[in-house]
RNA sequence: GCGGAGGUGGCGGAAUUGGCAGACGCGCAGGUCUCAGAAGCCUGUGCCGCGAGGUAUGAGGGUUCAACUCCCUCCCUCCGCACCA
């Protein structure tokens, strides 16, 4: 026999939202715990991904409310964005219209999961209510001189036909398509994160609760490096290339200058020299090359000569300087001192092109004597030689002297370099939020009167996947007059990166028809910050950034009082199949809704959780989830051989599972907690349990399985719903044990074991243990170095 | 290359932080019930060995009465970043 999972279910999310149990009230006085997923895209459907993400979520935030609190446990779609267009093309319908729908049937799979979500509170990004805000908030960045415009070489994936963030490059590639990405020259907005870089990397200290993982990641992207800027003089000139390095001590070591193609420099030093069509042509091909292969490792070094010298400051040696694309223009500032001996790109690139090298780092004790020995560039520390009067020092003491002696002596700068680039929002698509900016042929760049707002998308834009804004085809969009003089003007059509909706959605939750400002400042304070988010570890930079940066924005404008959003942030592994992510064109998807179909909402929810960490990958397995079935069905037959009165010995399981899987939710141990309950259920099959331990059993399996839960607790005879109960307590008394077992050990080997009041002193037991019959074989003739107790747990004899 | 995480039965995974390795579940084997099967329920299940016992947490070494846990050397897997000067 089965029980109905179908019909409770149903019953149960009908209830849950009759009685609005999940409503979040501010008043309630209770303190509050905001739950926070990373919502999702609305593609139509949910994954297993998406299933186990909320379900972790979704026990915390049932077991936090049964715990006493408040919770905030919100949803809504991040509802913008490409997959819109190209379905909208595809099926010849308008991106909101397959959106609207997609959301639709995502928030029915969403409901048949039981998640405890105040639905009152849903927002989409892709409704005007919404993205007016995006707008709001662009218009005081553009005030504060955060948002701005300028033409610069940017981003370009010729497949999405977008420009894309730097965030958005992953090696080289569309993080979306992966086509290669290419650079094109073009006017674009830009928001002004460098601003905040000293505040994002600091405040990284605050986020004890984070994943070190994520939080290394978010420092490598923002990427500060301390080191010198050194001024290399032109000969006979008195232009300078100043060139950034973090290996002061290698400066004597320095035998050439190399240039990035793209350097501003190069065509003034070259023009109308001899050499000036070979270093043209050169420049020619890199330029052609994507960032792909530019970037690749085991692409040759390839570079000219530019027939310029310059002059080493510290040595007033005359050296070449080349040109080569191995160095990059977006890294320090364009150009480099090169080092042979003391870096292998260097090296390599000198070994090919015949130039010369100098050791100016030795090992004391082996390494290379001489140029013609390195087979590789020595990049270990050592002492200082051929250094003038820095010789002899260990070189990460003249790291630093050598710093300090040319900045005194003006031949370089001591300065802090950062990887991390403004963020470039600006994207040639119809389905975002327009940004809301007019050109003027008078006035110039004006920004729509907040009174305007929101600028709606237009919906009858035509939609060809083709290049440029579709917004840019619909005259009734652009033809606008200008705010400032009323004269015709035509309106900005990019849209902004969905990445800016996504970074404040989690503040517009607390106050989500607030109509007056983005977010009521009294309910953001009483919510904020985010106490548990949950999401993917994709995210740990993007998102993640772009919101700390949000907020640190809204703190600056007086509209928060605090720095970071999310206190605590868990990002759960992947759900796997036969070892690989399920995905489409693996064809290897498990679909959630088979799962409910077939065995209920409540046996999805505990398997996901049970079958491994949150934090780590998860393998799914078909035969595992009917043991979740099974253990749902073994626990609701219980109820048909409940005692008057259990014995003590249930009683004690009881209590003691009540702490451990409290304990275990609290540290996100879900697979253990699931198991502890399981164990309480093994020993209610051997020695029966009373209604009062069935009940508290019930309570403990509420937030995992919430229906199957309150329909026990119902047929239990209890009132109220179950999953407002206060969490069951515990009796430390019953923790106790009257007696332990202790192991005994000889020489560290497990020879016995007995079973002796808790608490008997160490002496009773060596006697004890001494005595021991079974011990006899392992203790014959052989003397007893010492006994080592230690008390409740074990005895090891040492002979 | 740099940074991070990890390696435990046939499988997913436990181990209160140095104290019974393998909890819990899957799988497998046997039993019970049944005309039979399914479902239940019960028992067993790291490996070698009939047994006493031996042996085992990626490999090797060390510290310790005692090591999955701490230290050293090496191997492998996964993830992130990457001509970053």
């Amino acid at each position: 026999m089965q029980y109905n999972f179908k019909d409770i279910e149903e019953k149960w999310q009908r209830s849950w939202q009759e009685k609005g149990i999940f409503k979040a009230d501010p008043r309630s006085g209770k303190p509050k715990f905001y739950c926070l997923e990373m919502f999702p895209y609305p593609s139509g459907k949910i994954h297993m991904g998406h299933v186990r993400n909320y379900t972790i979520a979704d026990v915390t935030a049932r077991f936090k409310a049964m715990r006493g609190f408040e919770v905030l446990h919100p949803m809504g779609f991040d509802a913008f964005g490409q997959p819109a267009e190209n379905a909208a093309i595809k099926n010849n319908t308008k991106p909101s219209i397959w959106t609207y729908k997609c959301i639709d049937w995502m928030k029915i799979e969403l409901k048949k999961m039981g998640f405890s979500y105040d639905w009152e509170r849903e927002v989409s990004t892709c409704d005007d209510t919404y993205y007016r805000w995006n707008q709001w908030i662009f218009l005081k960045m553009f005030e504060r001189g955060i948002a701005y415009k300028r033409s610069s070489s940017v981003n370009w994936c010729p497949s999405c036909r977008t420009t894309l963030a730097n965030e958005e490059v992953i090696e080289g590639g569309c993080w979306r398509c992966h086509t290669a990405v290419e650079q094109k020259d073009l006017e674009q907005w830009f928001l002004k994160i460098t601003g905040y870089k000293e505040r994002l990397l600091d405040d990284l200290k605050q986020l004890k609760y984070w994943p070190g993982k994520v939080l290394t990641m978010q420092s490598n992207w923002i990427g500060k490096s301390r080191g010198v800027e050194i001024f290399f003089r032109l000969k006979d000139s008195d232009t300078v290339i100043p060139v950034f390095t973090t290996r002061a001590d290698t400066i004597f070591g320095a035998t050439y200058v190399v240039l990035a193609p793209e350097h501003p420099l190069v065509k003034k030093l070259i023009k109308g020299t001899s050499r000036e069509d070979e270093v043209f042509r050169f420049i020619e091909k890199v330029s052609k090359e994507s960032k792909v292969v530019r970037s690749s490792s085991d692409v040759k070094k390839e570079g000219v000569f530019t027939g310029v010298y310059a002059v080493n400051p510290v040595n007033n040696e005359t050296i070449p300087v080349w040109i080569a694309d191995y160095v990059l223009m977006e890294y320090g500032s364009g150009a480099i001192m090169a080092v042979p001996t003391h870096d292998q790109r260097d090296f390599l690139f000198a070994k090919e092109h015949g130039l010369p090298m100098r050791i100016v780092i030795q090992s004391p004790v082996c390494g290379p004597q001489s140029t013609e020995e390195m087979t590789e560039a020595y990049e270990d520390d050592g002492i200082q030689v051929n250094s003038g009067q820095f010789d002899g020092l260990p070189n990460q003491e003249a790291k630093n002297k050598i710093a300090d002696w040319m900045e005194q002596t003006g031949i370089g700068k001591i300065v802090t370099h950062w990887r991390l680039r403004d963020w470039l929002i600006s994207r040639q698509r119809y389905w975002g939020t327009p940004i809301p900016m007019i050109y003027c042929s008078k006035c110039g760049v004006v920004p729509v009167p907040y009174e305007d707002l929101p600028v709606k998308l237009p919906e009858n834009a035509p939609f060809t996947g083709e290049g440029g804004s579709p917004l840019g085809k619909v005259d009734e969009f652009v033809k606008v007059n200008c705010p400032k003089c009323k004269t015709p003007a035509r309106r900005e059509t990019d849209t902004m990166a969905t990445f800016f909706d996504s970074s404040w959605y989690f503040l517009r939750f607390c106050s989500p028809k607030f109509d007056e400002a983005p977010f009521e400042a009294k309910e953001a304070s009483h919510w904020m910050p985010v106490d548990q988010y949950i999401g993917g570890i994709e995210h740990a930079i993007l998102h993640l950034l772009y919101s700390r940066f949000f907020t640190k924005f809204f703190k600056d404008m007086g509209m928060l009082d605090f720095d970071e959003p999310f206190l605590r942030l868990l990002t759960q592994g992947m759900v796997l199949k036969d070892g690989e992510v399920m995905s489409k064109s693996r064809g290897n998807i498990v679909d959630p809704d088979s799962i409910i179909s077939k065995y209920g909402a409540d046996t999805l929810r505990l398997f996901i959780l049970f079958a491994a960490p949150p934090e780590t990958e998860l393998e799914w397995d078909d035969r595992g989830i009917e043991g979740s079935f099974k253990f749902l069905n073994r626990v609701w037959r219980i109820q048909d051989n409940l005692k008057d009165k259990a014995d003590e010995t249930v009683a004690r399981v009881l209590h003691k599972t009540i702490k451990k899987v409290g304990e275990d939710i609290e540290n996100f141990k879900f697979n253990t907690a699931i198991a502890g309950l399981m164990e309480l259920v093994n020993a209610i099959y051997q020695s029966g349990a009373d209604k009062e331990i069935f009940s508290k059993l019930i309570l403990m399996l509420c937030p995992f399985v919430p229906h199957f839960a309150e329909e026990l607790w119902e047929l239990m005879g209890n009132k109220g719903s179950a999953c407002v109960q206060p969490w069951p307590e515990f009796d430390p008394a019953l923790l106790i044990e009257e007696n332990v077992t202790v192991i005994i050990q000889v020489n560290g080997k497990l020879r016995s074991k007995v079973i002796v009041p808790a608490e008997t002193g160490e002496e009773v037991l060596k006697s004890l243990v001494l005595s021991d019959e079974k011990l006899k074989p392992w203790l014959q003739g052989k003397p007893v170095k010492s006994v080592i107790v230690v008390p409740n747990k074990l005895v090891n004899i040492v002979v």
